[in-house]
DNA sequence: CCCTGATTCGC
DNA sequence: GCGAATCAGG
């Protein structure tokens, strides 16, 4: 008689299923709208390595390291302004816990969804897909000069401490 | 120093 | 198959 045995992976039952359909398919139309490896990874709600390890394994590579892209997305985006540091500034009031109250704060509605021909340079543009559905949405929420994203998104797009890093001595 | 993605490698 | 650790580039 085949008796339960452990198979790793597979020994957590179905209240983990790590990625699953949805969450590759969020994956897929995160990857294809272009946002970065961490930004997909703080939507779905996993680490950033977690999402770079399925998308090779999708073999679903941006073609290259990506550094050529990031340079030319940060020279001739659609609308990327100076959020470099301002991305920084967020991440680091989040990690203090430090609330701007001018980022973190107002809650995300789609009352305001558009499509990308839709699109303003003062409208949020996180990516908004439905599972199930065949086409998806942005936010298109009020979204602040310099800021890609409204207030709600702009404070999804955290991120986890990057000095815990541990080094091997 | 920071960031990024890609790959390796143990689980 | 999964993702942390590591590697490699900017």
């Amino acid at each position: 008689m085949a008796r339960c045995r452990n198979l790793g992976p597979l020994q957590m039952p179905v209240l983990s299923p790590t990625w699953t359909n949805e969450r590759i398919e969020l994956l897929k139309q995160h990857f294809e709208a272009g946002l970065s490896c961490r930004e997909i990874a703080a939507d779905i709600g996993v680490s950033r390595n977690a999402v770079i390890g399925k998308l090779s394994r999708l073999n679903l590579t941006r073609g290259r390291t990506v550094d050529e892209r990031r340079l030319q997305d940060r020279a001739s985006a659609p609308r990327p302004p100076k959020a470099v540091p301002r991305l920084q500034f967020e991440m680091f009031a989040t990690i203090y816990g430090e609330a701007d109250t001018t980022v973190v704060t107002g809650p995300i509605d789609d009352a305001n969804r558009c499509s990308l021909m839709e699109l303003d340079e003062n409208s949020c543009r996180w990516p908004i897909s439905t599972p199930g559905a065949e086409d998806f949405f942005f936010c298109g929420n009020a979204a602040h000069e310099g800021q890609p994203y409204c207030t709600g998104h702009s404070r999804l797009a955290y991120r986890p401490n990057s000095r815990a890093r541990l080094m091997r001595g």
